[in-house]
DNA sequence: TCGCCCATGTAATAAGTTACATGATTCG
DNA sequence: CGAATCATGTAACTTATTACATGGGCGA
């Protein structure tokens, strides 16, 4: 149920429609939830069913019609009530993990390779966020108290690459100082 | 499909039934994979129907029979290939911090408690790897090759809990030195 | 005697992924 | 002229969660 609580929590932003919730999911929010566009149509779809959020049908010209979903009264009362609601760590699930578990059957190159891919991959994500570490939030203290929320939760991605880029030179030192097969 | 290659890397250790799988992932699988028996269960009879593992029975006196499972060579060699195969990073789906996200809707003491809680629970488990560490790897230069990478999942996993303590703490600092609302 | 451990499963629902489908505009 | 952007959706499928269901043994 929290894809529903992640849309809401956008539209508490600025009313959009599902194409730029879509965009807002890769752009701000990706380093907690990610979401493909069919995902939210659908869930667009029973949020205003609900009554949480409403449509209002914009027409274009040059461009496709569109939807421009806000959040309702009851959407936001909604969201707020469930904020303080207690709720449970989640598990992360990595699949990495278990080819490095299992990275005694095979060559140690082939552990290597995918360490260094991941942390490739890991590097390109922390650059991304620094740059908007950079864009959006030079100054941390000049922040309103919406904006610093927004904020932490870029520095809990940015610590999250860091962390899994050591992991990986951890990883790749172990490997370097095992024997040979 | 990751589920499926979980089982099949816990079965490189030992042969196990439905229910020690089901106990071996919240022990030493859990820091990077987590599943139910009931996906345990359906997956095995996948897992069976296509060669990668076998069932043998096992009639039991003064508790129920069971069904002992183990890799067949097919079943090995599946997962020593899809080992080699690239894989993506896997996205963080954390709940808290859509929570976080929208802080500034509540009262700040809301979102207090929210991360108190959520760094009481890893710092429990934390603990809980530490305990891991200390009982199983406590020597790690003297590990076989084989528990050389177990060890760095369980490492993984102390970095994260580590990790997630840390900005919790950050959280809190953040928000005793924001103003009253 | 109450609840936990062992041991296995079914059924229903919710959530997520992948593929398919359309169609104009704008930029290089 | 091809690719990307804007904009919406359906259908089929795979995964994951939750609830239900059974039943003996064993320790406090």
């Amino acid at each position: 149920m929290a894809l529903s609580h992640a849309i809401l929590a956008l539209l508490v932003l600025r009313p959009m429609s599902g194409y730029d919730l879509a965009k807002a999911f890769e752009a701000s929010v990706g380093c907690f939830w990610k979401a493909t566009h069919q995902q939210i149509y659908r869930e667009l779809g029973k949020l205003e069913e609900q009554g949480w959020i409403e449509a209002e049908a914009i027409a274009q010209t040059g461009r496709p019609d569109k939807k421009l979903y806000r959040l309702t009264g009851l959407g936001l009362t909604h969201l707020t009530t469930w904020v303080a609601e207690p709720c449970e760590v989640m598990p992360i699930k990595e699949e990495l993990l278990i080819k490095v578990f299992v990275g005694g059957l095979v060559p140690r190159p082939v552990i290597r390779q995918q360490i260094e891919q991941h942390r490739h991959q890991h590097q390109q994500t922390l650059d991304r966020y620094q740059r908007l570490e950079a864009a959006d939030f030079s100054d941390p203290r000049a922040l309103t108290p919406g904006a610093k929320f927004g904020y932490l939760t870029l520095r809990r991605g940015i610590r999250y690459e860091i962390d899994c880029i050591a992991w990986c030179n951890e990883v790749l030192q172990t490997i370097e100082e095992m024997p040979e097969d």
